[in-house]
This record gives structure tokens, C-alpha cells and sequence, in this order.
DNA sequence: TAGGCCATCTGGTCCT
DNA sequence: AGGACCAGATGGCCTA
């Protein structure tokens, strides 16, 4: 893998979190949490778990004014909403465990992709955005190679004029030949990326000079 | 220091 | 009801 600083994170606890928030890893790969099921521990209450921001200072005021059944409906009353607010605080917890799960698995699929795409140099990472263009870029390079080869196979070269795949691989208007750098692909108005629904999404490149991320 | 990238949190919506 | 998915917000880290 890459860069393999960063710990899963197992713990589903809010401390952790911030943590590892903080962290200080260069190496961003993300890596795939341990397991799914042991995020979902210990979140149950709020007590001592940090919490974010909002979270913490609403919690925090409730709690804190809560204390002695003042004002609303009595102690009862008061516990009541104290353990609504416990457990939508508990729901919250749980969402956000899989929803960072979630996104921990994205990020491994994400890196599986970066792991098929040829870079230059070698251990260069694209960011997400340049992965999935360049895949898409690569992907078509790939299909229309195959198509033209498979034409030149059958005869004189078709309709479009096409000698060889080389000759798309390397013409001014191709996308990014395979064996020359990735980066130094241009835009082609008969590719995917020209005939995108989004012109502003593509770019005019299929990936960037890397940036040393590690 | 500004801007880019990223991880995480959060609330909303949809689906099972 | 609970989980998956999504998009906006937030804040940290890194590079130019």
C-alpha cells in the first residue's frame, strides 16, 4: 500500500476521532478500517466522550441545566429528556462510525483504482478528483485502442481514417497514449472527457503533474 | 499566508 | 426503525 501511517482507528470513540483528526501522518492513505463491527463499542454514552463542537456544547448546556428538574416538568421530566438526549446522541454516534466506515471503504476502492492507473513516476498518488479523470481518460484510451486494433485487423482503416491504434495513442487530439506519461494527455474532442456533460468537471488534462504527498 | 486536499461530523432524504 | 447515501460545514495538514 501507501502510505500505511495512518491506524484504522478502530475504537468508535470520540476521542480517537479527534485524534486522529489531528493527526499528523503525511501519509494519507486511508486504509480500510479493521472491521466493521468493532467501531460501533462503545459510544453508548456521552459522558466522557469529547465530542464535536456543536454536539459538545449543546450537550454540555443541557446537561448542565437540566440538573435538578428546574423549570419543565420535574425530575422525571427531566430524566426523560435526559435519556432522549442520550440516545439521539447515541444514534448520532452510531451514524457517524458508519458513515466514516463508509467512506473508509470509498477510500479503498479509490486506492485499488490508483493502484491499476500507471503514474509517473512510479509512486506518485493522484488526489480522488485525478484518479477517478484519469481512469475514465484511461479507460477510454484503452477501448479505443482495442477498437482500432480489432479494425486494422479486419482491413484498410475505417471510416475515420485511423491507420493504426498508435497513431490515436499519439495524435495531437488523443487521449493519453499508455506507455508515455499520464500526465501529458490533452483533451480529445471525440473522447470522454471532451464529450463529458460537465466540460468544467474534465478539465483539459487527464491528470496533473503529481505532488509528492508522502 | 492562501489555496488545495482531505477526514470527519452532521442533518436530511430515501430505502429496506 | 435503522441503515445507506448525500451534500454542506468545519478544521487540520501540506505546498507554493
Amino acid at each position: 500500500m501507501r502510505g500505511a501511517a495512518e491506524s484504522p482507528a478502530p475504537a468508535g470513540d470520540d476521542e480517537l476521532l479527534l485524534l486522529r483528526r489531528r493527526r499528523a501522518s503525511p501519509a494519507r492513505s486511508p486504509s480500510l478500517p479493521s472491521s466493521a463491527g468493532e467501531e460501533e463499542e462503545e459510544e453508548e454514552d456521552d459522558e466522557e466522550a469529547p465530542a464535536p463542537p456543536g454536539e459538545a456544547a449543546l450537550s454540555l448546556s443541557l446537561r448542565r441545566g437540566r440538573g435538578r428538574g428546574r423549570g419543565g416538568g420535574g425530575p422525571r421530566a427531566a430524566r426523560t429528556a435526559e435519556a432522549a438526549q442520550r440516545l439521539r446522541r447515541s444514534r448520532r454516534l452510531k451514524a457517524n462510525n458508519r458513515e466514516r466506515n463508509r467512506m473508509h471503504h470509498l477510500n479503498a476502492a479509490l486506492d485499488a483504482l490508483r493502484d491499476v492507473l500507471p503514474t509517473f513516476p512510479e509512486d506518485a498518488r493522484l488526489t480522488k478528483i485525478e484518479t477517478l479523470r484519469f481512469a475514465h481518460n484511461y479507460i477510454w484510451a484503452l477501448t479505443e485502442t482495442l477498437r482500432l486494433a480489432g479494425a486494422a485487423r479486419l482491413g484498410p482503416p475505417g471510416p475515420d481514417g485511423s491507420p493504426s491504434p498508435a497513431s490515436s495513442w499519439s495524435g495531437g487530439a488523443a487521449s493519453p497514449a499508455p506507455s508515455a506519461s499520464p500526465y501529458a494527455c490533452t483533451l480529445s474532442p471525440g473522447s470522454p472527457a471532451g464529450s463529458a456533460s460537465e466540460p468544467e468537471a474534465w478539465g483539459g488534462r487527464c491528470a496533473p503533474p503529481p505532488r509528492r504527498r508522502l
